[in-house]
DNA sequence: CGTCGTTTTGACGGCAGTCAACGCGGGTGG
DNA sequence: CCACCCGCGTTGACTGCCGTCAAAACGACG
C-alpha cells in the first residue's frame, strides 16, 4: 500500500513516467470534485459546449455519435483511469455525447483546474497529453478494423484490445476480466448487427478462441487469438513521452 | 495582396482566429525549411521515430496504415494547409506511414521550432491545436461513415467534406475541384474495393448528384447530394478555440 | 407470474468482394 | 514512329458476408 490512494489513472500514467511526489499529490488534487452518475443518463450530450471533462474512477462509459436515420456508431470506451472530454475542455467542442454503461464514478475537472495543474508541472501535462494520444491511436486502430478486417477478426482484436487496457489499470488478467457491455454495444462499436454480433461470438467460441458470456470474457487460447486478429500492440504499450 | 507572402496554412487558421502581425510573423518564419518530395516516396514510413513535422504547402498526402495481409486502410488525407505528423512530434510515435499523392512542397517543422514559436505567441498554440483537433473530429467522422453509412452515402459524404477542406484553403469553389486521387485511392480511405468504388461513383454520376472523371470531381445537384450523404458540417466549421 | 431487456437461432435477401476481361492513355524502348 | 507495357478505369458474372425479419428462450426484476 502506498501513503495516497491510488487511482486508476494515476496507476496508469505511472506505468509510463516515473511521477515525483509533488506530481502525485498535483494529481490527488485534480481528483477532488467526485461525482456520480447513473447508467444511461448520457453525461454529456453531442452539440453542447460543455465545459467540463472527468477522468473516469470507477465504471465503463462510451462515446459515440448519433446519425439523422437513428444508428448510432461508438467511437471509444472508456474505463477507469480514462480522461473523459478532454478535448471539450481545452477546445470548446464537443461533437459526440458520453453515456454511462455503469453507473460510474469520475472526478470533475474544469478547464482551470486542468490549466493550472500544468502550469504547476509540465511533465505531468505531457504524460496527459501522451495519454490523450494513446487515445487517439486507439481511434484509428478502431477506424482501421472497420474498414479493413473482417467482423470476426475485428471482434477478436476488439476484445484482445481491451484486455490490455483494462491489465494496464488492473481489472484484468492474462486469462480473461469482467465486461459489462451487451451485444448492442459491440454491435454499434464495430459496425455490426447485434444478430451478427451474436453469430461471431458463437463462431470465435465455437473455435475455442474465446468466450464472451455472462459479462465475462475469457481467453480460451491466447496466442491463436492473437494471431487471428492480427493483434500488434504496439500502438498501445509505447515508448513513454517525450519530456520536455 | 497582403505584406506577407500568405500560405494556405496561414490562411486556414486566419479563417477561425484573428491573427496579429507578431503571430503572421512566426508563423511566417515557421515555414523557412522548404522542401520537396516526390509522389509516391513516404515521408515518413509506419514505426519509423521521427522528430519532425511538416506544414503542407503544395500537393496532397495521405496517411495510411499496412496490415500484415497486405491491405491498407488510408486513416486521412492531408491537402494544402494541413499539418502533418503533428503528435509524432510531440510525442515520439509515428504510428502509420505518409505517402505524397502528388509532387509535394512542405515546410519542415522541428519540435524545437515549433515549442519556441509556441512559447512567443500562446494564442498560436491554441489555434494549432484548435486545428489538430479538428483533424481529429475528420477522422471521428471518417470512423462513423466506416461503421454505419453505405458505401454511396460514405462515397457522398467523403466528397463533400473534402470539398468542404479544399474551399476553406481557397483552392475550390461550390461547383467542383480538382482531385489528383485515384479509384484505388478511394477504395482504401473508404473500406471498399477499387471495383466498387467504381460501381457507387457511377451510380452517384447517373443518379445526376455527383460527378468524379479526369481528376475532376463536380457537385451536379449540391442541395440533394448533401441530403443524400446526411452531411452535417457542423464538426468542420465549429467556433474558433477558445482563447486562454 | 408477467414484463422487459438481452441472447440465441433460422430463413432469406442484398450489398459489396472477387475474378476476369477489356479499353484507354501515357511513357519507354526498339 | 510504332510496338509494347503498365497503371488506371470500366463492366459483367458469380459468390459470400452480413443485414433484416421473425420467433423463441432465458434471466432479472417488480
Amino acid at each position: 500500500m502506498h501513503a495516497y490512494e491510488e487511482s486508476p489513472f494515476t496507476r496508469k500514467l505511472a506505468a509510463f513516467v516515473a511521477l515525483s511526489k509533488d506530481e502525485l499529490s498535483v494529481l490527488e488534487r485534480l481528483h477532488q470534485r467526485r461525482r456520480s452518475f447513473r447508467v444511461g443518463i448520457d453525461l454529456v450530450h453531442q452539440g453542447q459546449s460543455e465545459q467540463t471533462a472527468y477522468i473516469l474512477s470507477q465504471g465503463w462509459v462510451c462515446s459515440y455519435k448519433i446519425q439523422r436515420d437513428g444508428t448510432r456508431q461508438i467511437v471509444d470506451f472508456q474505463i477507469p483511469g480514462d480522461f473523459l472530454g478532454l478535448r471539450s475542455v481545452l477546445l470548446r467542442t464537443s461533437d459526440h455525447s458520453f453515456e454511462p454503461i455503469t453507473d460510474i464514478q469520475a472526478a470533475e475537472v474544469s478547464a482551470a483546474d486542468l490549466l493550472e495543474a500544468f502550469a504547476q508541472t509540465p511533465r505531468l501535462a505531457t504524460a496527459i497529453l501522451w495519454a490523450a494520444s494513446r487515445d487517439e491511436a486507439m481511434v484509428v486502430e478502431h477506424l482501421v478494423g472497420l474498414g479493413r478486417r473482417p467482423a470476426d477478426a475485428r471482434m477478436a482484436h476488439f476484445l484482445l484490445e481491451l484486455g490490455a487496457r483494462l491489465l494496464l489499470v488492473g481489472i484484468a488478467d492474462k486469462s480473461g476480466y469482467a465486461c459489462p457491455l451487451t451485444q448492442y454495444h459491440l454491435a454499434d462499436a464495430l459496425g455490426l448487427s447485434a444478430v451478427h454480433v451474436n453469430r461471431v461470438l458463437r463462431h470465435l467460441r465455437e473455435d475455442g478462441l474465446v468466450t464472451f458470456r455472462n459479462g465475462h470474457v475469457t481467453f480460451d487460447d491466447y496466442d491463436r487469438l492473437i494471431d487471428f486478429a492480427e493483434f500488434d500492440p504496439a500502438y498501445l504499450d509505447q515508448a513513454g513521452p517525450v519530456l520536455l
